[in-house]
DNA sequence: TAAGTATATGTGTATTGACACATATAGGCA
DNA sequence: TGCCTATATGTGTCAATACACATATACTTA
């Protein structure tokens, strides 16, 4: 799988251009998944050789033609056909951890500094997710088709809770050491 | 990065031969990050002519001979430079989160069961974490050298439980529902 | 006027990663 | 005897990913 899946995924959203689909892949979807944007123009193509997508040029004046995609039967077919298969859970693949592995053999200053710099990333990231729910979902029960994404944005934070509760834990028990 | 770098940070371990550590990568470090054989091998000749490592052939009798690679001082100080390099949090790239985002366009069926099989999935390495936490680090304060692979294990332990939380809410929105 | 940013689409290439295939031997089991 | 598993090292190849480069225009700011 999967950048592919993910595209007819935004898809379903609305009809998108490769441009808007590389600057949701910034924002929503991105938390999740992570595309830049050539890579979505070639996938874009496969997609539409395929028969999943179907594109409709926006003609503009000056700036370049918008090239509009758009699912079609066969990607939603597509795309319910994936959502039967079952799911791995992915891996955690981190650099800090890796290194901590390896802690004798570091540099523990740079250590602490990095982990301090973690700890205000993932706090910053939680606060975005709370920013996103509050202006997203404060109004009582959300729409079903916003219920995955209340339900994503809740693992986001879920997620960020536990590196927040770990950095902090790590500080302490790394601060005694003179270095 | 980073392959080569988390050869690095096995050997520093002990010396282990490419198949030594294709099993080090399915278990230990093998939570944090993963690699095949066959890249573990051409990792290790890359890291040979780069001077980072040193190979030694063991002559065995019947089976293939190994071939021991052992971190040189060069190695240790590219481990060293290494873990200076700033580290960016690694983003959580999950297909089950990318169904989510389209839960009007998905199997609902499939989807709980797949979360069903999730939470099993995160219950059983949580346990493992514990299993191997109890039996490696219950007998009071940590080795130094030991330090970092408690903590690895503590971060396992936080993001599985969060899964675990998510998991259990999540199917509690979901069930509700006839279909 | 010059520079930077946003819109919009691509190509070219290198690295990484996944996976099938290939080889060789020893030991256990049916 | 045949088959599977474990030990041990590789090659060959394709897909996925990352990143630099290329092009074209409009608008804003210094």
């Amino acid at each position: 799988m999967a950048l592919s899946d993910a595209i007819l995924v935004c898809l379903t959203e609305r009809p998108m251009s490769g441009y808007d689909l590389a600057k949701y892949f910034d924002t929503s979807i991105g938390f999740f998944w992570h595309a830049t944007h050539p890579q979505i123009y070639r996938e874009l193509k496969k997609l539409g050789q395929r028969g999943y997508v179907v594109s409709d040029e926006e003609i503009q004046s000056g700036k370049p033609n918008r090239i509009v995609y758009c699912l079609t039967d066969a990607g939603r077919q597509a795309l319910l056909e994936w959502s039967r298969k079952p799911v791995a859970p992915a891996l955690i693949k981190d650099d800090l951890l890796v290194r901590l592995q390896a802690i004798e053999h570091i540099d523990k200053r740079a250590l602490r500094q990095q982990i301090t710099a973690r700890l205000a990333a993932h706090r910053e990231q939680l606060a975005q997710y709370h920013h996103i729910r509050d202006v997203r979902f404060s109004h009582g029960e959300p729409e079903p088709s916003d219920l995955g994404k209340l339900m994503g944005l809740e693992l986001g934070m879920e997620y960020e809770n536990g590196w927040i509760n770990w950095c902090k834990n790590a500080l302490a028990r790394l601060e005694p050491d003179g270095d």
